[in-house]
DNA sequence: GGCCAGGACACCA
DNA sequence: TGGTGTCATGGC
């Protein structure tokens, strides 16, 4: 079973080549991306980080200074700007708090601790959090996203109805422990995703010959209005 | 005009 | 423990 994630990783680089995760220029860029990008497209979440580089607001004491309305607007594009602004202040103010506003401090704390002390953050659930150990702290834990949980359900390596922590311990139990490794591997599930989800289903022919369709996230609704 | 996007949380049974 | 409503903009 192992061989087996083994070749679907190289089946994807070699198919999509080195992803270059994450695509930004410091760790901060990366928590603050990863808050904004959930259940949103990167491209809106890239609207914001140029919005918030011309205002020279990707620094943690800065941002923490800014206005909360101003903060607000400058999210808008990303969508839910409401709940983001109040949680990246959730942030913010934890790690002021507890590391002085310092990601260096913070990322110094031991891999499981710091996976708790993000978790307890209001706002940050488990591939959020991954996301900032991951890429930004670069530290060795597996990214799991609901991309993941369709495409290895589809392939029949996990039950559909598996958990994030079911599904990110079939990955860490059959992998080396190497962030490179992990960098690029849900790096590539996301731009397989991107290739072939339902409303672009046309990109070529399917590497792992899995059908290719994605489907929609489960819980994913919206608006009734 | 409807569907979807690199989730998380509150609330309910 | 699991299901459902809510949050919101922008591309296609």
């Amino acid at each position: 079973m192992p061989k087996k994630l083994i070749t679907i990783y190289q089946t994807l680089k070699k198919a999509y080549g080195s992803q270059h995760w994450w695509p930004a220029e410091s760790p901060f860029e990366v928590v603050v991306g990863a808050i904004l990008t959930q259940n949103t497209s990167w491209t809106n979440v890239e609207r914001v980080i140029s919005r918030l580089k011309e205002k020279n607001l990707l620094s943690a004491k800065r941002m923490s200074k800014f206005p909360v309305k101003a903060l607000a607007r400058c999210l808008r594009p990303a969508g839910y700007f409401n709940v983001k602004t109040r949680r990246l202040k959730n942030f913010l103010i934890f790690l002021t708090e507890e590391y002085g506003g310092n990601l260096k401090h913070l990322f110094t704390e031991p891999l499981a601790v710091l996976r708790q002390k993000l978790l307890d953050v209001n706002g940050i659930g488990p591939e959020t959090a991954d996301s900032i150990i991951l890429y930004a702290a670069g530290k060795p834990i597996f990214v799991v996203d609901g991309y993941t949980r369709r495409a290895f359900s589809k392939l029949g390596l996990l039950k559909a109805s598996a958990s994030y922590h079911e599904t990110q311990s079939y990955f860490m139990n059959n992998l080396p422990l190497n962030v490179k490794l992990f960098n690029e591997f849900h790096a590539l599930i996301v731009e397989h995703a991107k290739r072939f989800c339902k409303t672009r289903p046309i990109c070529g022919p399917c590497p792992l010959r899995s059908g290719c369709v994605y489907g929609r996230m489960h819980h994913t609704r919206t608006g009734s209005s």
